[in-house]
Parts: C-alpha cells; sequence; structure tokens
DNA sequence: TCTGGGGTCCTAGGACCC
DNA sequence: TCTGGGGTCCTAGGACCC
C-alpha cells in the first residue's frame, strides 16, 4: 500500500476526481430505537423517550430530550425511575422485529445513492462516495439525508472523510453540532485540525476506555493529539489497532469498505432469565430454546458446526457466591441438526450443573463453522441419518418461515414455553424466558399488528 | 424485584514437532 | 542427563464495537 502525504488531502478535496482516494460517508440512524417507535407514534415526539434492553434491564436508545433529563446509556431502569417519573419519560422494551424491518429499509433507500455500501450495523452505512468527488459532498450528503427521513422516517446524521475512522469523527461531530445540519465533511485539512482539536482521544472510534487510559498517561488527550503523536510509541501501547487508528486520522486509509457481509465465525445465543431459575429442567428447556435459535442463524448461513459450547451464570450483581462454568463439546462430523446440537448441549450442561444454584444466565455458542455442503464424513457415519435430518430441518425452517417462528419445534423446548405475539411473557411461562412488558406492536412484520388508520 | 446480547480482532503463551 | 533453536497451531483472555 502507498503512503499518501497528509498535507496532499488539501489538493485533494479541490481537485477533480482522484480515481485513488477513497471517500467515506457514515450514515447513522439518530437514537435509531427511539425514532423507530416515533416514526409508528407521532406522539413521542419532541418528548424524551428511552428503549430497554432485553429483561427490561437497562437503557439502550433515549432521544435528545432524554438525554437532557440526565438519563445515560446503560443506566439501569431501577435506578432511574424518579427521572422518568418526574419528566415523564416514555418507556419501551426493544422490539426488534420492527427495528431489523426499518433498518432494512434505511438500507434500500441508501443503497439508492451509491452501489458501493458496507452495512455496519443495525443503524449505521459506510457509503463510498470516491466516484462523486467532482460534487459537493455535503450537498449530496444533505440530499441523502432527506430521502432517508422522508422514505423512512428516520432522521440520521452523516459524516463524510477520507478514511473510516474520520468519517465516524465527521459523524460524532455533525450530531453534536446542532449548527452542521446534520452533516460534516471532514475532507479539508483545515477542517479535520480545527475538529480533532476539540474532540477527545477517549471518542475516536476502536478507541475505548482501557486505551484511553493509557493514551492520557502518555500525555494524549484529544483526537488530534493522537493524530500527531508517535505511530511507533502508540503501537507499542495499542498493538496494530493503534497505528491503524493513527494512520486513519492522518488521512491514510487504512480500514476498507467491506460490502460483502462474511459468515459469521461464531454464533451466540444467550439471555439473562426473567426470574431465577433453579433446576436442571428448566435449565435444560431454556438450553434448548437458544440452540434452536443459534441453529436457525447456522442453517440461514448455511454452515455446519463443529464445536459446541454452553456455559452458566449467577447473578453478577448480587451478593451470592457466585459460579460461572462452561463446557465444550467437539461434534466430530460438522452438523447443522438442531436435534444433534440441542442433545449435545444438554449433555454438556449436565457436567457443569451444579445443585443449589441461583442461575441468571444461560447460553449457546457454536464455532468452528465451515460450510454446510463440504461436510466430511468419517467411515462410522450414518450419512443416511444425516440426510433425514437435513431433510427434516429443511422442512422446519420452511413451515417456520411461512406460520412464524416456533409453529414448530423440537419436544426438547418445551411445550409452554413460547412467549406470546409481540415476544413478552405470556401469563404462567417458564421462569426463563424473558421480560419485555413494554413492548410495541410489530407494526411492519405480522398483519394483525398493522396500523389502523382512521 | 429490577444492571443486554452478539459479534470481531489481536496477542501471549503453551503444546508439540523437527 | 543435558543441551538448543525455530516453527506452527491452538486457546484463553483482553479490548473494542454496536
Amino acid at each position: 500500500m502507498h503512503e499518501r502525504d497528509p498535507q496532499s488531502q488539501v489538493s485533494d478535496a479541490h481537485s477533480p476526481c482522484v480515481a485513488s482516494a477513497p471517500i467515506f460517508a457514515l450514515v447513522d440512524g439518530n437514537s435509531f430505537y427511539c425514532s423507530c417507535e416515533r416514526v409508528f407514534n407521532p406522539s413521542l415526539i419532541n418528548q424524551p423517550v428511552i428503549v430497554l434492553s432485553n429483561n427490561d434491564g437497562c437503557v439502550i436508545s433515549r432521544t435528545d430530550e432524554a438525554k437532557a433529563v440526565g438519563i445515560k446509556m446503560g443506566d439501569p431502569l431501577h435506578l432511574i425511575s424518579d427521572i422518568i417519573k418526574r419528566h415523564r419519560v416514555r418507556v419501551y422494551s426493544s422490539n426488534y422485529a420492527l427495528y431489523g424491518d426499518m433498518s432494512a429499509r434505511m438500507m434500500t433507500t441508501l443503497a439508492q445513492f451509491t452501489p458501493e455500501l458496507e452495512v455496519y450495523s443495525i443503524d449505521e452505512a459506510f457509503l463510498s462516495l470516491g466516484g462523486f468527488a467532482g460534487r459537493d459532498l455535503a450537498d449530496y450528503a444533505r440530499e441523502i439525508r432527506r430521502v432517508v427521513r422522508r422514505d423512512t422516517g428516520i432522521p440520521t446524521a452523516i459524516g463524510i472523510g477520507p478514511t473510516k475512522v474520520l468519517a465516524k469523527v465527521a459523524n460524532r461531530a455533525a450530531k453534536k453540532n446542532k449548527t452542521s445540519g446534520g452533516v460534516l465533511n471532514l475532507c479539508d485539512r483545515a477542517a479535520q485540525n480545527s475538529v480533532l482539536a476539540e474532540f477527545a482521544a477517549a471518542d475516536v472510534w476502536g478507541i475505548g476506555a482501557r486505551s484511553a487510559a493509557k493514551l492520557a498517561r502518555m500525555g494524549v488527550t484529544t483526537a488530534l493529539q493522537l493524530r500527531d503523536a508517535d505511530v511507533d510509541a502508540v503501537q507499542k501501547l495499542l498493538t496494530i489497532v493503534g497505528r491503524r487508528i493513527v494512520l486513519e486520522l492522518r488521512g491514510q486509509s487504512c480500514l476498507a469498505l467491506e460490502m460483502v457481509q462474511e459468515d459469521r465465525k461464531q454464533i451466540v445465543s444467550s439471555k439473562s432469565f426473567g426470574r431465577p431459575v433453579y433446576k436442571l429442567t428448566e435449565l435444560k428447556e431454556a438450553v434448548a430454546n437458544y440452540a434452536t435459535r443459534a441453529c436457525e442463524k447456522l442453517r440461514r448461513q448455511k454452515s455446519a458446526c463443529h464445536v459446541l459450547s454452553v456455559f452458566v451464570q449467577t447473578n453478577r450483581f448480587k451478593d451470592i457466591a457466585q459460579y460461572y462454568n462452561s463446557a465444550t463439546v467437539n461434534m466430530g462430523t460438522g452438523t447443522a441438526s438442531t436435534t444433534r446440537l440441542i442433545a449435545a448441549a444438554n449433555g454438556a450442561l449436565e457436567t457443569i450443573f451444579r445443585d443449589g444454584i441461583e442461575y441468571k444466565k444461560t447460553g449457546v455458542i457454536l464455532s468452528d463453522l465451515r460450510p454446510a455442503s463440504a461436510i466430511e464424513f468419517s467411515l462410522f457415519d450414518d450419512q443416511h441419518k444425516h440426510a433425514q435430518d437435513t431433510k427434516a430441518m429443511n422442512v422446519m425452517d420452511a413451515i417456520n418461515a411461512r406460520m412464524g417462528r416456533d409453529t414448530l419445534k423440537v419436544g426438547a423446548c418445551g411445550a409452554n414455553a413460547n412467549v406470546n405475539a409481540s415476544g413478552a411473557v405470556k401469563i404462567g411461562a417458564p421462569a426463563w424466558t424473558m421480560k419485555a412488558a413494554m413492548r410495541t406492536p410489530c407494526y411492519t412484520t405480522r398483519w394483525q399488528d398493522l396500523l389502523k388508520v382512521g
């Protein structure tokens, strides 16, 4: 990779399209989950709104109005009940079916503006604007914002820069600065200098709390200082990851746009329980359900799993003797069969289960994933049985896709373990099921939840 | 009573082999 | 019984992200 002189950025920004110079835009939905709720409930506009994590545990999305009354990201619900009452904060359980669908709409809209798009997370996408270097990029970004707002109802912010890290910085600065109109272009060196000087090193993408503390000890607290720091010294402190961040801040692109979503290398399904769980039978049922979810994801990406792990743990916030344990099973021949993996998971669970413990969480991890098309059978494998299994799984997936999740499932998952249509726990549901007391309907994904007009 | 879930990448160190 | 170096592979743990 050839290094570009950081100074050249100034001229790049004004010269006609330089094919080799990448330009990234980061588009992200403001308070995404809250914004999704607002789309279907306009009475939430201008109100403080928060969306909660699983089990209605803590705050994972909040509007500006909620930030203004002092609610922070990650705040446990039970510690902010005063604020909620005092300021009439509107509180919602998370509704991933709705957010996922809104996300897909947003991404489809963004794809109209450039074929080179990386869906980075549920509410963020990197766009390559390299081909638009002749245009006023901030203008173009404002047009993108307008259309996304018009077609999906979601407000966004857009940051533009010659690298992903600078686009991220631009995005955050655009959000913070209310006069920016939600768009900031950091392609030009002078703009970089002034913004980075006011930007905390701790807020740079890839710099977490640990790294920020290390940098502070070295006297680096702003993004500008980080950019101009000795790159070898930073690498010594923060490994190759830190080096890349410094180079990206200098305008040298190290992180490419990744347009194709690679297959997952690991699939995790785990959840905390709505209530304490003590019995092996209950844990087994939970594990069977999580394994079922994991297997669905596994088959969706057409992989087979060779290693399965199960873990159990107590509530780490509770002042009780803590217990954590995990067990790993080598599956031998790769498999994507729900029944096989549930059997393995429950067998593993038995080896780590201890009586008399108040369990809070369990989970299933599938790893060493390889293409299902290339499963290598040993001499002793029953290939006929494997083929039957595969057929059965295909039928189950097809029916569940058509009739709704869990229409068909294996017996080990328990007969009444169903959460209701929108995912909330039914009365009399097993203790392990999740709590979601304030979930909105699935407006966009379920016929019976369609919004009625008039 | 009440504190999420699902991912990735990097490195160090041990096991093992020649 | 003692003497090495060097390579690969695997895993656990750390750090970070949304």
